[in-house]
DNA sequence: GTATAACTTTAGGAAATCTTGAAGAAGGCC
DNA sequence: GGCCTTCTTCAAGATTTCCTAAAGTTATAC
């Protein structure tokens, strides 16, 4: 689910660039178009998950990049429309979106359009099971066992071992750790992320002296399993 | 499946004009009513294949347009309901719909669950059933029973707990569960969940400061039942 | 209109979690 | 080994998150 690539489409550069901030918040890529023609460019060109489209476009009207659009694919959709908008432009919104959203909109409520409409796509279910070993994980759960004992992980200490368990062997730095696990605003050192870790080891290694599950790579920072004992 | 009959019912123009745009698109044929006596003719006359039903109505209740066809015939019925439907309306829902969606509500979202219904056609209704231990709920009477002894929930109280008892084990963010309770379109704070969570135990749970069925999950949100006790 | 119920907001304090700084241990390199 | 850097560990203080009561607001019923 994370990384889906939406296009935003809008002559209001305002606009834009707020859709923009409310969905990468999100997790979302983003392209942006401020044209009808550059926006069927980019639908093309940047195969888009979903497309957030204005109607009222300078060059073309929303209404015929949307028809355009559904003629080559079934990329879901979301109209931009203004509120003074009359029935009959409704009436000729039978272009093809999935749903849409009146002006002035939240930025918030359109975040949760895109999710909703996201959601019920056919996608492939990501996996939300982590396994190794005697260790489990269950994302949209929250939990994690270790040989069926329920782990008692705080929301950092779970989210560090599901980005490390995640990419098993791969070396993470503290510092892609903190974006991970901390967000991208955390203005913290990087000696945090150690405690969490020591926490961590205590709770999922037997012997947290000679960690079997996260690993320390001197100079660089952890990985999770691989490599030798 | 292409060339269904649908048959909307809705004293909004605006409204069945909308979701007759969305259905026709997907190749539906559509029947259009705005009051519950035309509703019958057509019902009747049209034989549509299914029929998505607004509750309120000028001259009758859509309840008893519901409760009327299912006399008549086991048509597919796919109620919708204001968000600000109370109660006693809702609970009157025992008419045998086969789905409901509440306004405001996305047509993209009400044509994929016009799909969906089709689809299992023939089949048996979905279980609109929720139990677990000593805790039952049917979605369709909207009445949630702990042992028996039916609970007295307000709207929203209902909404948040039939999410949440419907993906058991599955946390739901504060965010979540607004979008899913209260609509995209509440604005408010996320403390109103914790609020309606505080009511909902006091009310499911034998001992709120022990909550057995909502778990609160520390730094994330909400589960029912799930982990260990 | 008034009364009642449902919903939302506010705010304080309690509880859990996170961060930090410092000291000591371990690793790497000459 | 000696020396410097990096890592581990601890515990206290800071912060975040949660719970709850109570008041404020809005909708619905009488």
């Amino acid at each position: 689910m994370p990384g889906r690539k939406v296009l935003v489409v809008d002559d209001d550069v305002r606009t834009v660039e707020l859709v923009k901030l409310y969905l990468s918040r999100e997790g979302y890529r983003v392209l942006t178009a401020y044209d009808g023609v550059e926006a069927l460019r980019l639908a093309r060109e940047g195969r888009p998950d979903l497309i957030v489209l204005d109607l009222m476009l300078p060059d073309i009207y929303g209404l015929e990049v949307c028809r355009v659009l559904r003629r080559e694919s079934d990329v879901p959709i979301i109209m931009l429309t203004a509120r003074t908008t009359d029935q009959d432009k409704l009436t000729g919104l039978d272009a093809g979106a999935d749903d849409y959203v009146t002006k002035p909109f939240s930025p918030g409520e359109l975040a949760a359009r895109v999710r909703a409409v996201l959601r019920r796509l056919p996608g492939e279910r990501v996996p939300v099971q982590i396994s190794h070993d005697e260790l489990t994980m269950d994302l949209e759960k929250q939990e994690a066992r270790l040989a069926e004992r329920p782990l008692n992980l705080t929301n950092v200490e779970f989210k560090l071992l599901s980005v490390l368990a995640r990419n098993p062997g791969r070396v993470f730095s503290r510092a892609e750790l903190i974006e991970r696990a901390l967000g991208y605003d955390f203005e913290g050192f990087d000696r945090t992320i150690d405690v969490h870790i020591l926490n961590l080891r205590r709770k999922i290694e037997s012997d947290p002296s000679h960690p079997k599950y996260i690993r320390t790579i001197y100079g660089v920072g952890y990985r999770f399993g691989g490599g030798e004992p």
